[in-house]
DNA sequence: CCACGGTGGTAGA
DNA sequence: TCTACCACCGTGG
């Protein structure tokens, strides 16, 4: 494996109902999408014509962010590149992708989870360096007690897809509330 | 080594 | 209910 030849990244631009996101591609797949107006404001067209097999995987991405902006599981998934993170934000990721659409986690679950329940904030962080939201629900994270938590994106994102897919959750109260817990 | 987070929990105001 | 602080962890400088 040498130097990993995932310099080929080909950006596409990827409208939806809620803007145009911005998804890239390595060589074995989908490796990064970008809520609209953040970041490369055009895919550019220097790169040539993208191979036929990422063009088809875009097809199915775009899909599939349909599916998902509507609150519904989409039903095909381009590959994912998520060879990127570090082996602790991979397995945080995987976590992630295992929380069904409608549900939820908080961040020390995720944290039980990887056996390594002290490991909360770290997962926040792993979460903050997801590249692939939406389909990669970091999202469904939650902070104690259903307390929004914050998102990367912008918790206004977080909020909208939360809301899609019918997942309650508490205003974002800055504090803990040790009362009231949800069992 | 140090500082900083998408946290969690406690203690006081 | 909100702020202040501490404990814990992985990352990046």
């Amino acid at each position: 494996m040498k130097t990993k030849s995932r310099r080929l990244l080909i950006e596409l631009l990827l409208p939806t109902a809620d803007g145009d996101f911005v998804a890239r591609y390595s060589d074995t797949g989908l490796a990064a999408l970008e809520f609209p107006g953040t970041s490369t404001p055009r895919p550019d067209s220097t790169a040539a014509t993208p191979p036929p097999e990422i063009l088809r995987w875009h097809c199915v991405t775009s899909r599939a962010m349909d599916a998902a902006l509507a609150g519904r599981t989409p039903e095909e998934l381009p590959p994912l590149d998520l060879s990127t993170g570090t082996e602790f934000q991979r397995h945080v990721w995987q976590a992630l992708r295992n929380i069904d659409c409608g549900q939820t986690r908080s961040y020390s679950e995720i944290a039980q989870t990887l056996g390594n329940p002290n490991a909360t904030h770290a997962v926040g962080g792993a979460c903050g360096a997801n590249p692939i939201p939406v389909q990669v629900p970091c999202h469904r994270v939650l902070a104690a007690h259903a307390r929004l938590g914050g998102f990367s994106g912008g918790l206004d994102w977080k909020r909208r897809l939360l809301e899609r897919e019918g997942i309650r959750f508490q205003g974002q109260g800055p504090a803990n509330h040790p009362a009231s817990k949800i069992s």
